[in-house]
RNA sequence: GGCGCGUUCGUCUAGUGGCCCAGGACACCGCCCUCUCAAGGCGGAGAUCGGGGGUUCGAAUCCCCCACGCGCUACCA
């Protein structure tokens, strides 16, 4: 299958690129990289009523960001466009007369009322819903009539009523369907816009798509499309289902369990290739231990024959995990340059514009820290205030009282104040002879400091933070500690 | 209701007849490191492989039945 392996994403723009649909298309994306095929992106608008402005751009946008990226498709054309499906209608209008013409379809003019009460008989006395194929039998005369009466009408599949289809699934293996289960169904709505089956199967003929991949929901309408592949005569593409996503009640995934969009994932900090990288994991594995990878070992590494065909649930908790070590793994430059827009969201305007090099002097010190790119605003404010705010009782440490805290700040401010270079390693040997003099443990007396000059009691380690905030700074919020402490009483 | 798919630690997974009284990862717990918080290291707990029958010297792995979950069953995709 080396030659002209060519996979299509197909979504439908009727909202923000869903995590399980970008599922999908990654495994379509890696298919394609892997086969060192085409990777095609076409919109299914044929449902106008859907549609919603904006929504191909924003797919468009969650496919960029996570970096994966189309050869035919909007924007980048191809030989086989348009690739939106509104722009194709005479295609499908023409396949659908055609199918009419062989017998293989039919115009029904069945109302809607008439079809909800068919189903709803159906139900009630616990029979098959589906289509009872009234239309397909009308006399050519009969037919006359129901058109010149000129109301509206669908076209729909005349499906063979007996015998079995069988799917070859890459995934699944063979999979049977017996035809007499399966309805005519619509292919041509009366709007003139074809249904998914009819549109997908022309567009993946045109289009030469080789290998349909798509989302394991699909698989039960799988038989009506291999039944108009071979009523046009075309030779069907190869399929294979993938699993779907579940939230953790194992629903479908939904907007219920939290963020579904791939752009919120964006804007909540998290790293493209750490979703990547995560989804990826999602369904499908190399081997029995490696988890953490790049998209480029991914494209090298995938494989169907590995993609499993239970459903999986979106643990966030593991992304969290992942999307930390990928910060952890970024230079400096990198992540400060991540960091700065959701510094200019998250940080005080007062306290902007933020400094790129001072910055890269801080981002060492919560690389570690963080798990979120948007967790960096909240932790590094003390770095650009002048005077931090903090309740003095917290300068008092555990078995320390406010006399022998005054004392203590007293003796790091002259000591930091005599200090040559206002440099960590020389102030961590300073201020730990200072602390032995003090009589107090490490704890108490670097307790004390960190609040003084952070306001916080949990921050990076003490003297690489006050090295990055300086010395002015330093001493002015031991003052204004010392001052706090022995007025407040 | 019908049809289809699926079912290994809470979660993601490895496993395709003996290497498995089931391996890795997240989360959880403990210890170490340590100025706090992280990160990291080490260790622990956690799955009678949905249940029941078979086949076989031997089954998570093959077959059958059942149960459960999910999907489809629209002039939605």
């Amino acid at each position: 299958m080396a030659e002209n392996v060519r996979v299509r994403y197909a979504p439908s723009p009727t909202g923000d690129p869903h995590i399980g649909n970008m599922h999908s298309a990654l495994f379509e994306w890696l298919f394609a990289r892997r086969h060192g095929g085409k990777f095609i992106v076409r919109i299914e608008d044929t449902d106008q009523e859907r549609v919603v402005p904006g929504a191909v751009e924003s797919i468009l946008d969650g496919l960029r960001w996570l970096n994966i990226d189309w050869d035919e498709g909007p924007l980048v054309g191809g030989p086989y466009g348009p690739y939106i499906q509104s722009e194709r209608l005479d295609n499908y209008r023409e396949m659908a007369e055609r199918l009419i013409r062989q017998e293989d379809g039919y115009r029904c003019y069945c109302s809607r009322e008439r079809l909800n009460e068919m189903r709803q008989e159906q139900e009630r006395r616990d029979q098959p819903t589906g289509y009872d194929g009234r239309c397909r039998d009308l006399s050519p005369v009969q037919r006359q009539e129901m058109e010149a009466q000129g109301g509206p009408s669908v076209v729909r599949f005349a499906m063979p009523r007996s015998g079995t289809t069988r799917v070859q699934d890459l995934i699944h293996g063979e999979v049977e369907f017996s035809n007499e289960l399966l309805d005519d169904f619509i292919i041509l709505k009366a709007d003139g816009f074809p249904t998914y089956h009819l549109a997908s199967v022309v567009d993946d003929h045109l289009m030469k798509i080789s290998h349909v991949l798509r989302a394991d929901e699909w698989l039960p309408s799988t038989p009506r499309h291999l039944q108009l592949y071979r009523a046009l005569g075309f030779t069907p593409p190869q399929f294979g289902h993938l699993p779907m996503l579940l939230g953790p009640d194992r629903d479908k995934l939904s907007k219920r369990h939290g963020a579904t969009s791939v752009l919120e994932y964006r804007d909540q900090g998290y790293l493209p290739e750490a979703v990547l990288n995560f989804m990826a994991l999602l369904g499908w594995s190399l081997d029995d231990r490696t988890e953490v990878m790049s998209a480029e070992t991914l494209k090298e590494n995938f494989s169907l024959e590995r993609v499993s065909r239970s459903p999986a649930i979106f643990d966030q908790e593991k992304l969290l995990w992942m999307n930390g070590l990928y910060i952890r793994e970024l230079t400096a430059e990198d992540l400060a340059e991540r960091l700065t827009p959701f510094l200019e969201r998250g940080l005080p305007k007062e306290l902007l514009p933020v400094d790129r090099d001072y910055l890269l002097r801080i981002v060492p010190l919560i690389r570690e820290r963080i798990k979120l790119l948007s967790e960096a605003a909240e932790m590094i404010t003390y770095f650009f205030q002048e005077e931090v705010d903090y309740d003095p009782a917290d300068l008092v440490q555990r078995g320390m009282d406010q006399e022998s805290t005054v004392a203590a700040l007293r003796l790091a401010r002259d000591e930091m104040t005599a200090v040559k270079v206002f440099e960590h390693q020389l102030l961590e040997d300073t201020l730990r002879a200072a602390g032995t003099t003090l009589g107090l443990a490490a704890r108490q007396f670097f307790g004390t400091l960190r609040v003084a000059v952070t306001g916080r009691t949990a921050t990076p380690p003490l003297f690489e933070t006050m090295e990055v905030v300086g010395r002015e700074r330093v001493l002015s919020r031991l003052g204004t500690a010392v001052v706090r402490l022995t007025s407040s009483n």
